[in-house]
DNA sequence: AAGTAAATAT
DNA sequence: CATATTTACT
């Protein structure tokens, strides 16, 4: 019994390193776990013992005692690309693309772990997905896309600083994701972020159907960086002499970090004579008759809300 | 592997 | 309908 007590517990310390890799080894974990549920029934059935003790970071532990909680020892197969270097696996490949809207309902998440991280971030960072609530278990079925990889604050924040050490946005994917020294952030992943992060800080001009009289400008973009939902305005100016320092407000998205200061459009009085229609993005008919005084133009739509995009 | 555009998912 | 994230392509 001694003996089996320490065999479960090498194998928690074993599925501790491996849940950092959840999403690379969802099979493992799976194997780990069950190997170790195992062990603890038999021990406790050998034993009138109930060593039920810290069962803290085990399965799902959701607060939903009646529900069919019929064992989840269905281990789904989960996509698993990325196998760098001596890539064992090579899971199921997946058909393509599948129809577009025939598959929607088959597919969530992967093993789900609560994944009582160590440190704070870790939990952010590490559940990256994760964002929401797993719900039905994935039925079988090769094809699953990716995992859409979200984008926490945490992630954002370390993302910005990587970005800062390699000053600029010029860094590469990969050294940005060096940094970041997130597990399981691909390289695409950061790319893909990256992409969008430039598209952002450019000049978020022209589309921008800001109707001057909306209040105040919330954000003004001068050649400053983008950074995460308040805070960290702490980075910025640590790193770089803050000239322009204004923080965005509440749901401010762009901030000042001195930066080469690219071609500010500052405000545009009323100037009526400015064809801002830069690029005529196919259709767009919205512009219908312009000599039109009625005040109908006005706030026709408050539907117009100043996107704040996330991350 | 970086950039970028197109495709999808939310 | 707008965005966020993934894929495809170069």
């Amino acid at each position: 019994m001694q003996r089996c007590h320490e065999y479960v517990e090498a194998l928690e310390e074993e599925r501790r390193k491996i849940q950092v890799f959840e999403r690379e080894l969802p099979l493992c974990l799976e194997l780990v776990t069950q190997a170790i549920e195992a062990c603890k029934r038999e021990l406790s059935g050998t034993t009138e013992d109930h060593n039920m003790h810290g069962q803290s970071e085990c399965s799902e532990q959701t607060s939903n005692p009646p529900q069919k909680q019929d064992l989840p020892r269905k281990a789904a197969v989960t996509e698993v690309k990325r196998n760098g270097a001596g890539g064992a696996f090579q899971p199921f490949h997946r058909e393509k693309s599948v129809g577009k809207s025939g598959n929607q309902a088959i597919s969530k998440a992967p093993p789900s772990v609560p994944a009582s991280a160590t440190s704070s971030i870790a939990g952010a960072v590490t559940g990256g997905t994760g964002g929401g609530g797993n719900k039905k278990e994935d039925k079988e079925e090769g094809n699953q896309r990716k995992q859409r990889r979200c984008w926490s604050p945490e992630l954002h924040r370390r993302f910005l600083h990587a970005l800062q050490q390699l000053g600029g946005a010029h860094a590469t994917p990969k050294q940005i994701r060096d940094l970041m020294k997130v597990d399981g952030l691909t390289n695409d992943e950061v790319k893909s972020h990256l992409q969008k992060y430039r598209l952002h800080t450019r000049r978020p001009s022209s589309t921008v159907h800001n109707n001057s009289s909306q209040q105040a400008p919330q954000f003004v973009v001068v050649g400053g960086i983008w950074v995460p939902p308040t805070e960290y305005a702490a980075v910025a100016a640590t790193t770089t002499a803050g000239e322009t320092s204004t923080i965005s407000a509440a749901n401010g998205i762009y901030a000042p970090l001195a930066a080469p200061p690219p071609a500010v459009p500052q405000n545009r009085q009323h100037t009526q004579p400015e064809h801002l229609q830069s690029e005529g993005r196919g259709s767009h008919g919205e512009r219908g008759a312009h000599s039109n005084n009625s005040p109908a133009t006005s706030s026709s739509t408050h539907t117009t809300t100043t996107s704040s995009p996330v991350f």
